[in-house]
DNA sequence: CAACTAACGCGACCTGGCTCGCATTAGTAT
DNA sequence: ATACTAATGCGAGCCAGGTCGCGTTAGTTG
């Protein structure tokens, strides 16, 4: 979860160049750099006002861009949020690799868990996925941020599997999900604190059920 | 979850008396009568035309009752949300008691696969949830619907620690939460649609967890 | 470098969510 | 019954959020 964080660095830091173009499109200097603005924009007045407070007139005030721009492009606040999420999704993302899958897991559910209490870390992500769940659009590319996330964490689980660690059918998406949605779970539709015994005994649990063959991709 | 569609039936039903009432304020059939009429047509409204389109106008239309009266009373959308929520954790709940843990469990967990797979009772708790997730006044009364949820389930594992099926120490809640947890995370954090497998498999690992001490109370 | 045009800036305008002050209704008390 | 007062009804009005048409800027093409 720190690349949300670490993406805002990343926008507010330097322009760069635009990552994505569509066809047909101008992926010139000024668009990219208007998108990178806007979102950066988006994220530091989410972190620091949260979503209520959000309004598209400071964003662009924020990112010397004028308001009709940001509505011609992303339609409004849903879909400055959703872009945040894709540009996100897109970032690469540290995998444990200690050589035990017991320990990848629970490091897995161990770094949701540090950045979900870190004062510093905590605010941007939680902020994000909080207005991401306000939105119809919003929801949608936040699946789309969690798929591409399990199926980059996934590869600590086939790693396993090949090294024999874990039963052979045990579906990899499964597990990861398993050992950090609990986490998810308290955070944002329950809304209870987290401890670091939530993180752990989920990571224990996830472990136990696919050695339990709960997670076997083959058996229907 | 089918409390939230009896709370709908129930408030289209019959008007009935004051569920809860504040002290100093007049508890008298009128204020309780719009209280239900607005509720219910909260529901039927979000129901029929989902959170985006859900308009004060509209209700207060449906339920005959002046604009002016919800915002005083309710505060605006999130209010009404929350309202309903509230109401809705009031409801009483069936606990399932098959005699069997694993079976009382596994009920559970498919009472919310049934619920959210029903083409006619997914709709009302959906929008519902979905909606409170919308504002931090939803988030705070989906949270408190969840603890009361999980308290009376929790009977059912608390039964089975009397009754020697399970060890002594396990958290009742604990164990419900993680036998349902899975389904909501899938339902509205990563979108993905439920299947039966999934259910079977929340309370499979649930039940694994319990066993293995995984959510005992005593140790930290 | 010159023509072309996608994307942005600008400001007026409009829609609708929300509030405010007062009149009216209907529970409550004596 | 009569007086009292929450709570609601009512409509005018405010204002932020969002839209539209046109002029301007700046990538792109030749």
């Amino acid at each position: 979860m720190q690349a949300l964080k670490r993406l805002e660095l990343t926008l507010t830091g330097n322009p760069g160049p635009a990552q994505a173009a569509k066809a047909g499109t101008r992926p010139g200097g000024r668009s990219a750099r208007v998108r990178t603005d806007v979102v950066a924009a988006t994220l530091s007045e989410l972190t620091e006002k949260g979503y209520d407070q959000l309004t598209v007139d400071a964003i662009c005030h924020r990112a010397g861009v004028h308001k009709a721009t940001v509505y011609r492009r992303w339609g409004g606040v849903d879909g400055l949020i959703a872009d945040a999420l894709a540009l996100s999704a897109d970032q690469p993302w540290p995998i444990p690799d200690t050589g035990s899958v017991d320990e990848d897991i629970q490091l897995l559910a161990r770094e949701v868990y540090d950045t979900f209490t870190d004062p510093d870390l905590r605010t941007t992500p939680t902020a994000l996925i909080g207005a991401a769940l306000r939105s119809d659009l919003g929801a949608s590319a936040l699946s789309a941020f969690f798929t591409a996330r399990h199926r980059q964490a996934a590869e600590v689980v086939t790693r396993a599997v090949a090294h024999g660690q874990l039963p052979a059918h045990v579906d990899p998406v499964e597990l990861v999900r398993a050992a950090t949605a609990p986490l998810y779970h308290r955070l944002f539709i329950t809304g209870e604190p987290l401890d670091e015994r939530a993180a752990h005994r989920a990571a224990a649990a996830a472990l136990l059920a696919a050695r339990a063959g709960l997670f076997d991709a083959t058996t229907p």
